[in-house]
DNA sequence: CCGGCCATTGATACCGAGTATCATTAACGG
DNA sequence: CCGTTAATGATACTCGGTATCAATGGCCGG
């Protein structure tokens, strides 16, 4: 699992070079960190954990790594923005079935939603560039064993 | 129109009196605000036009008329939130066709994501509560005659 | 290997959208 | 008409993110 983060960060790294930026030290910090998340964790909690960090500069690599496709963004059930780690199956656009209950998310795909959109809307004659869903609810687990919080 | 306006305002007030919210003059004159929008509007937008209401006052009518289901929020493209009256025709959940260009919204219904949404969650036995959906693109009108900002 | 250009950094201030606090005001029910 | 209590508005605060800008340090070309 150490290889994995390590490799991940790599990763991304270089995916970040590839769109020409630069290899910084406070940036591999940064995309370390990310690296060992294994789930959606919201930009102020990355910061904590990289205290001597700029906090632009966390700003700044989660915005490059959202627009290199390696991230996305993630609104959850309240309002907040998270973000979350794109595995490399699902580096396209998909959604995501969040759970309210213990925060896990769970990609989306096999779902013609955007065929479905298109159809709807040919009919109005709207041209559909883009769409943004999120889908609330419990997971299995969840579902099964409620936890009520204290 | 103005006679429109006016029965609209009185409405929402009257929406408002049976939640058990009072009758005052602030809130009428916030309500009044409101009813004159023809398009989504963001809360700032909405205070300017009402200088001489404290800032809260009209935060806390935004909040209590979403509650009451008479206004719904609309995520635009750039993630900015804005406001947007229900016609009463679309009280219930629905879904907002967006323009880009001239910020136009559509109301979208007689769109079966909710079954779809639910039959694929089904299969990884996770029960949806709850989502959201905001579709962007251009209306017809947009698309025939693109305007382009100066 | 070195020098310089320029991307990057981080401190700071700022912004937008909204909430918390709290003393004052005013609605409305008895 | 009066008291209760909701509502108001001034203010300060929060949260998430961006703008500014002087200082730093990658990296490329010589």
């Amino acid at each position: 699992m150490r290889n994995r983060n390590y490799a991940l960060a790599d990763q991304l790294l270089e995916t970040l070079e590839e769109q020409g930026h630069r290899d910084t030290e406070p940036r591999r910090k940064v995309v370390a960190a990310i690296a060992r998340k294994n789930r959606h964790f919201t930009a102020e909690e990355l910061r904590e954990e990289l205290p001597g960090i700029g906090r632009a500069t966390v700003y700044r690599s989660l915005k490059l790594l959202v627009q290199a496709g390696a991230l996305c963004r993630v609104m959850l059930a309240d309002g907040a923005l998270h973000y979350q780690l794109n595995d490399s199956a699902h580096q396209g656009h998909h959604h995501h079935l969040l759970c309210v209950h213990c925060g896990e998310s769970e990609d989306l795909q096999g779902c013609d939603i955007e065929g479905q959109l298109h159809s709807v809307a040919a009919a109005r004659q709207f041209q559909i560039t883009g769409h943004w869903l999120e889908v609330y609810g419990q997971c299995y687990d969840c579902a099964e064993s409620p936890v009520v919080p204290a």
